[in-house]
DNA sequence: TGCCAGGCGGATT
DNA sequence: AATCCGCATGGC
């Protein structure tokens, strides 16, 4: 057992670990409590778990805490270079705000949930848990990816308890159908069995090199895998911080706050919003306006 | 009950 | 290239 902390005092920017990991990013971490959205405070709130995969195969656990201005972690490995690049605790948020428009939308976003990071986390865990989004509500997708780790994943050992690492592409491919199917991923099931197998088989996950739009077209060679989940793939795992992917959410957002970049097909309309919320870092603002709307903020807004 | 949830694949036009 | 349709499951 290893542990520390991160004075996040001497970081860029502030930092929310709640914010950052319930703002349906991510899909990899689990509360201690058991809860989801919870009551929890910001800068106070509950532990939370990761299982991570080191470059040996060999799984990890991780369980992290924010408390105030320390972020507190215990580990089987040195946890602080892992949580340092998952949560992008470098990134300078304000001269990323700094890109974004100055309209009102926007603005109470970041003062609602400032701190929030993107996570970077591994592309084969959100191609997998991103195939599982479609259709379906974030607390679900967070249940299907702890029932892949539970019945595929690898045992590790982590103070009296078992954890299970997130499943490998071998061992997801070697899954069948009916497996999934009766962890009630649905129609997902042959997606994931058939994607993890792609993987395996050597079509190119890791995009990052090629121009943004040609990673996003690139990506949607996986099975169920097309432009939103690619782009969200783009976004939360290769550094894709322009990439804006167009759920439901955001294209009720431009029909209301933005009507001239809904475009007639996904590709017009992705290059407009993409402008409209400042290019470089638009899928930072994206992510933002997301998790404010989807808490509720479009009701303060009118108020 | 019927509708919706961070959509996608396949068929049809 | 655009549109339509079926698809699993669970919560309200």
């Amino acid at each position: 057992m290893e542990r520390g902390q991160i004075d996040l005092s001497t970081l860029p920017s502030t930092f929310d670990l709640q914010s950052t990991l319930e703002s349906g990013q991510s899909y990899l971490w689990w509360r201690e409590d058991g809860g989801e959205y919870a009551d929890a405070t910001h800068h106070g709130g509950t532990a939370w778990y990761l299982t991570t995969t080191r470059a040996t195969g060999e799984p990890a656990v991780i369980r992290a805490r924010q408390r105030d201005t320390l972020l507190e972690w215990e580990s089987t490995i040195d946890a602080e270079p892992v949580l340092f690049r998952r949560l992008c605790l470098d990134d300078d948020l304000d001269a990323i705000r700094a890109t974004a428009p100055d309209d009102e939308l926007v603005q109470r976003a970041y003062d609602a949930y400032w701190g929030m990071r993107l996570v970077d986390d591994p592309p084969f865990e959100t191609l997998i848990s991103f195939i599982c989004s479609a259709q379906m509500r974030v607390s679900r997708i967070h249940e299907m990816q702890q029932s892949l780790r539970e019945a595929f994943g690898t045992p590790v050992e982590f103070g009296d308890k078992t954890y299970y690492a997130y499943p490998t592409p071998e061992q997801l491919a070697a899954a069948t159908e009916e497996e999934l199917r009766d962890l009630s991923l649905g129609y997902r099931a042959p997606y994931v069995q058939r994607s993890a197998e792609l993987v395996t088989e050597g079509t190119p996950l890791d995009v990052r090199g090629l121009p943004y739009e040609e990673a996003r077209e690139a990506l949607t060679e996986f099975v169920g895998v097309g432009d939103k989940v690619a782009d969200c793939i783009l976004l939360f795992s290769l550094g894709y911080y322009e990439a804006v992917p167009l759920d439901t959410w955001i294209r009720q957002t431009i029909e209301e706050y933005y009507p001239e970049c809904d475009c007639r097909n996904y590709t017009e309309t992705s290059r407009a919003i993409r402008e409209a919320l400042g290019g470089e870092f638009a899928g930072y603002t994206q992510t933002y306006v997301f998790h404010f709307l989807r808490n509720g903020g479009r009701d303060e807004l009118g108020e």
